[in-house]
RNA sequence: GGGCGAUUAGCUCAGCUGGUUAGAGCACCUCGUUUACACCGAGGGGGUCAUAGGUUCGAAUCCUAUAUCGCCCACCA
């Protein structure tokens, strides 16, 4: 009868009850850090390669990690272990981000709730609070990260507005403002009412709503037009038609296209813009689509982006009637002001009724871009935001993707990306909130005096204090410091120079599109671990953050800030719709971790959720791979049932001549060679699929049987036992190294009973393969 | 409207630069409780690789067209 110590070992791999520790015991190791895995590397003569890094996409410092997010990290931790594993000293830099627009309102909501007033709170302590509040939350995700296996250096770890980065970023403003790569300019924005912001189109999204479509008649101020449009259509002037009423105050012209046989004869003529009593002239414009509704379009430029375009193509007046809170405002007549729009289009349709100028309303469904927080219809209106000029810096960026420098798997986005570039458009990176970099501009005198000057050329500080009636306490020229200047070389009254400074905030992807080297500058190690290597996310925000990472970093350093950028598939719900809150149909990874195991979970992020695809959740090929992790449990915990306590002494010392040879050794080798392969090429699938075929149908259907039969009458301590027993632990080591990228739990728990047996040394991850 | 991609077993997908009987996991069927594991073992069924043409000695793989689906961008008077 043997007896053997491994008998203690449990039937069935707990991951739950192992997970802690295990983890624990690679940070304790110290091993997330690169310089203790280039002294290791050092101290074991081996050879040390060039460093590996990872810059990570920082996830909302207050939220919880959704699938898409531990699918990313399984991706990262597989690439930083395999490297590291194969003698390359490995970063990988975690991240926090404040994210901008969802955090501030989600803690003002937060706010609200305790009964405080976000506005009585002011801009300075808000900040204050929402920046404690994230670092404090920022536990709850950073601990879900570390539960998927990801081996970050946590002392690296960087919340985005960490005051460090803030420097970096401010710095890469300046340079872009003395290149004349930002500028300030007047353009449509999305306005959200009820946010009180600008935002960027990604931060809207598209709902139907029911609408109205009115039609109404703008007559002409000639009778002969007159006269010759009662004729043609039967009214004494063009009818026009728009889903917003309440814009027709603030039209300057109507556009038809210059091929519309109806409009022809009327380009150049005056309609009289009804109830505002304007005269505005008739245009042909092109972009005008003659099926359209009447084919003859309101232009608003204040309110819509194409009849802005055509306002500045024409060089029309420019008339704001709504403003930032969504009421009504500026040049109307006195009875609307401050109207919400809403009641000022059926005011309004009510009179044209009356003035007999009203033709027709029809009911219509609509799209309508609603703010993606508060489900509030944005209304586009014109304001002055802080732009950058994109097309320089992408061209610098096709030209990393044309070379080489850059590229991105799958190849089809690769494509997208270069589409992307080649169409770039400008840039809008000013935000009207609190939480976030407050852009380091001031204004000598006053914002309002910059922006008068820009919307008349040619005009002076004196035409401003004349025309709008008050004082000018500056030049109103733009000063670009964190720390507000005390002199302006254009204004000679010093007494009475006054500096207002900018109170908009960066577009969050103008900072975090500097991540790869604001991070590595500010841990002192740009010139160590910059450029990085892979660049891993979903594909959705390819071009809003990998993109902006290749302009920014270009412009910066010169340099592309990755040579590889992954795009792992996207996790959807079972029944292959997307995985949305509001849709109810999330699945929390940490409830997979539990039930499954979080190698199980890796495994089928590994074979699913490949780059280009988008893989349906299903629980039933986790739960396969949960047997799978099982089967590596207990095939390890049989080869050391199998060795008794005596045999011991022997096995270790047969380990350590090594020089195992024969068939097996070279099916493993051959193997292992083939895993190496497809983890270099990035093809994860392949190596899942290699691992699990091989351990399970070579090591343990086939070797582990062989050996069974071969020992089975064989006395203890023999030399074909302990030869036999020796080339399985041997091979069972080899295989645990090249599985433990994919698999860190279950491979490191099997390592450390070997360790206990003095089977093995220390730690598997920092095993070189 | 523009761009990208997909269509292979019941389901989810592999199949790299064209080459013997097209693969995996899960599901299904049969047999098996031999002391590692039933989260197991042995075996099995199941696919004219969306459709139509073409290139080739040879095509799931390359080309063209069609159909269906998905994603992204732009726009929606």
């Amino acid at each position: 009868m043997k007896s053997t110590k491994a008998e203690l070992i449990p039937k069935a791999f707990d991951s739950k009850s192992q997970e802690e520790s295990l983890y624990k015991l690679w940070e304790e190791s110290g091993y997330f850090k690169p310089d203790n895995v280039q002294k290791y590397l050092e101290n074991s003569n081996k050879e040390v390669q060039k460093p590996f890094v990872m810059t990570l996409p920082p996830p909302n410092a207050n939220g919880d990690l959704h699938m898409g997010h531990t699918c990313g990290y399984s991706f990262h931790d597989a690439m930083g272990r395999f490297n590291r594993m194969t003698g390359h000293p490995t970063l990988l830099i975690a991240g926090k981000d404040h994210a901008g627009i969802q955090t501030e309102t989600v803690f003002t909501k937060r706010l609200r709730a305790e009964g405080i007033d976000k506005w009585d709170l002011g801009r300075e302590e808000f900040n204050k609070r929402c920046y404690e509040f994230c670092l404090n939350a920022a536990d709850n995700a950073r601990s879900q990260e570390k539960r998927i296996g990801l081996s970050a250096d946590w002392d690296s770890e960087f919340f985005t507005l960490d005051p460090r980065l803030t420097d970096v970023i401010y710095e890469t403003f300046f340079k872009m403002l003395e290149d004349g790569l930002v500028y300030r300019d007047k353009r449509i924005i999305n306005q959200c009412p009820h946010c009180r912001t600008a935002l960027a189109d990604i931060d809207t999204y598209h709902k139907e709503l029911p609408g109205v479509f009115v039609y109404m008649v703008y007559p002409f101020v000639d009778e002969a037009d007159k006269e010759l449009a009662k004729k043609k259509f039967g009214a004494e002037g063009i009818t026009v038609a728009t889903t917003r009423p309440e814009t027709m105050l603030g039209d300057t012209a109507v556009a038809v296209n210059p091929n519309d046989e109806r409009y022809k004869e009327f380009i150049g003529k005056k309609v009289l813009l009804p109830i505002a009593n304007r005269e505005i002239p008739v245009i042909a414009d092109d972009a005008i689509d003659i099926e359209t509704g009447t084919g003859a379009l309101k232009v608003t430029p204040a309110h819509s982006p194409i009849d802005f375009e055509i306002a500045q193509r024409h060089n029309l007046e420019i008339i704001n009637v709504i403003n930032e809170e969504g009421k009504m405002s500026g040049k109307v007549p006195e009875r609307f002001l401050g109207m919400e729009t809403i009641d000022c289009s059926k005011a309004l349709v009510k009179e044209l009724q009356e003035l007999g100028l009203f033709v027709n309303l029809e009911r219509i469904k609509h799209e309508v871009a609603v703010c993606e927080r508060c489900d509030t219809p944005i209304q586009p209106i014109i304001s002055f935001q802080w732009y950058v000029n994109t097309k320089p810096l992408a061209e610098k960026a096709l030209e990393a993707l044309n070379t080489g420098a850059t590229k991105v798997i799958p190849e089809g986005q690769q494509k997208a990306l270069t589409y992307f570039f080649e169409n770039i458009q400008p840039w809008c990176i000013s935000r009207q909130l609190w939480w976030g970099h407050r852009i380091p501009v001031w204004y000598s005198g006053s914002k309002e005096l910059h922006d008068w000057l820009m919307d008349n050329p040619g005009k002076t500080t004196q035409d401003f204090e004349k025309e709008v009636g008050k004082e000018a306490h500056g030049s109103g020229k733009v000063f670009a410091s964190v720390e507000k200047p005390n002199v302006d070389p254009d204004w000679d009254n010093e007494k009475n120079l006054e500096f207002e400074a900018e109170q908009d905030v960066f577009d969050t992807w103008f900072s975090s599109g500097q991540w790869p080297f604001s991070t590595t500058t500010s841990i002192g190690g740009f010139d160590k671990y910059f450029p990085t290597d892979v660049m891993v996310h979903a594909r959705d925000i390819l071009f809003w953050w990998s993109a902006r990472m290749m302009m920014l970093s270009l412009y910066r350093t010169g340099k592309t800030p990755f040579h590889t950028v992954f795009l792992h598939g996207i996790i959807n719900a079972p029944d292959g719709t997307k995985m949305s809150k509001s849709r109810g149909n999330t699945v929390s990874p940490v409830e997979l971790f539990d039930k499954y195991g979080v190698d199980s979970l890796r495994l089928w992020y590994y074979s699913d959720a490949l780059p280009g695809a988008n893989a349906p959740l299903r629980e039933e090929k986790i739960k396969g791979n949960r047997n799978f992790v099982n089967k590596i449990w207990n095939a390890s915990r049989f080869v050391l049932m199998n060795i008794d306590d005596s045999e011991l002494d022997s096995i270790r010392d047969r380990l350590e001549k090594a020089g195992f040879d024969g068939e097996r050794v070279n099916a493993n080798k051959e193997h292992v060679g083939k895993v190496v392969e497809y983890l270099s090429k990035h093809q994860y699938n392949l190596g899942t699929e290699q691992i699990r075929e091989f351990f399970w149908h070579e090591y343990c259907d086939k070797w582990i049987e062989e050996v069974k039969a071969a020992i089975k009458d064989e006395q203890v301590g023999s030399e074909k036992r302990i030869e036999l027993l020796s080339e399985l632990v041997f091979l069972l080591k080899e295989n645990l190294k090249i599985m433990h990228p994919f698999i860190p739990y279950i491979t490191e728990a099997v390592w450390q009973e070997l360790v206990k047996l003095e089977l093995a040394d220390g730690i598997l991850m920092i095993q070189q393969i």
